[in-house]
DNA sequence: AGTCACGTTGGACCGACGGTCCACTGTGTC
DNA sequence: GACACAGTGGACCGTCGGTCCAACGTGACT
């Protein structure tokens, strides 16, 4: 019989969310997205199987919370101060940061539009954008480009680094992949293309395309 | 002992590639990507499993390939009389429009970067940017931020599509979703966004971040 | 016309996955 | 000291992608 009394919540120390989804980052940072596994937890973890799913739901909602996780810790610490426009720089250069530590949280991001990394992200850019005179349905669609480029780009860093660990391993693959592009489509825009894929920048080119976006916003607040 | 001679390719009827690919491409658009399995593609197909992989080395392969071959219908038919940003437009509506009619290419173009359909759509962009006067890194800078951005709307269509079938499933969701979002955050740029949520059209605002972009392109080639 | 090599087929089989279920345990409450 | 119950962990389930291999039948060669 369930008295009407107050429950205490047990013991606070041993399995908890919170544990599991630190856990889960570790071994998303250490071995990539197909290493976690819900054996693999509960092996870091010394426990059995069912333990877990007594404080996460499963996988997609523990991969949203590790991923809310590791974004939390970037707009918490993003910069207000500064005008929108670097704090929007600010933001997405964070974000990159993120990503390129975390590439999971890359192909997270994409993968789910309403978890809670992504409503971070959205707000924090709305708050910015409002900062820069957009209102309306201007915001939205500004918010939109701005999101949805940084939730294109991280999505392509994280493919690009599960295949490819260390930067000459990089540098090789993607030597050979304009290789082979140009070898099956000789096109002169395609070898333009591919002499500048191994030498590019991931960090500055993603850095321009903000910048591109952000002017284009300008032009249209006037 | 192999002979020297040409190796005729056996019969062209039964089972191939290209059928393979369509029976995927038909499962996907009727019953989305969870229903893609080596054992509902079998049973289409009337066959056993070790088959299918003489012609695909697996399901990333088909997958791309039929992602391929639905990209391939835009680009082959997108228009190159037209300028330079009317034909960037008229690309950008026909990957909405693919992505629309088939939600699992959305999340399939986010997934690798460089799968061939892909590459098709860099390509398409490269080339309008050329003729738009852009060269160089400001060309791959370009470049990377339509494609990224097309890329991560493209991923959150789809994974608002996985969830809703139909219109008033979806107005249903979002204004739930709006809600639920406003009543954890009351912050007024959250109540504002919350309130357009719901109201907002995909595809305007796809199109409306593709201007934003070819603004700020313009702004900088001058 | 007879033989035979080999590309193709399809089903048995494998290990691993996410998730469920339930008997047990150890703790805090009465 | 007895009890109730949140917390625990391992057995178990169905399904997945992928491999393997014996059987088949076509087309090429003699």
């Amino acid at each position: 019989m369930t008295t009407p009394t107050e429950r205490t919540p047990r013991r606070s120390d041993a399995l908890s969310r919170e544990r599991i989804v630190q856990a889960a980052i570790k071994i998303l940072d250490a071995d990539g997205e197909q290493a976690l596994t819900v054996r693999t937890l509960t092996s870091h973890l010394a426990t059995g199987r069912g333990a877990i799913y007594h404080h996460v739901s499963g996988m997609d909602d523990l991969l949203a919370a590790a991923a809310d996780d590791v974004v939390c810790a970037v707009t918490e610490h993003a910069a207000d101060d500064a005008d929108p426009s670097s704090a929007l720089r600010g933001l997405s250069l964070g974000i990159f940061k993120a990503v390129d530590a975390h590439p999971w949280v890359g192909a997270q991001l994409a993968r789910e539009p309403f978890q809670p990394a992504v409503l971070r992200i959205w707000k924090r850019i709305g708050v910015q954008l409002q900062g820069l005179g957009v209102a309306g349905s201007a915001r939205s669609d500004a918010g939109a480009a701005l999101a949805n480029y940084i939730f294109g780009s991280a999505a392509q860093f994280a493919a690009g680094a599960r295949r490819t660990r260390n930067e000459t391993e990089r540098r090789r693959y993607l030597e050979a992949l304009a290789a082979a592009w140009i070898e099956q489509d000789g096109d002169q825009v395609v070898c333009e293309a591919g002499a500048e894929l191994a030498d590019h920048d991931d960090r500055e080119q993603f850095l321009a395309g903000i910048d591109i976006i952000l002017s284009g916003i300008a032009t249209r607040v006037k």
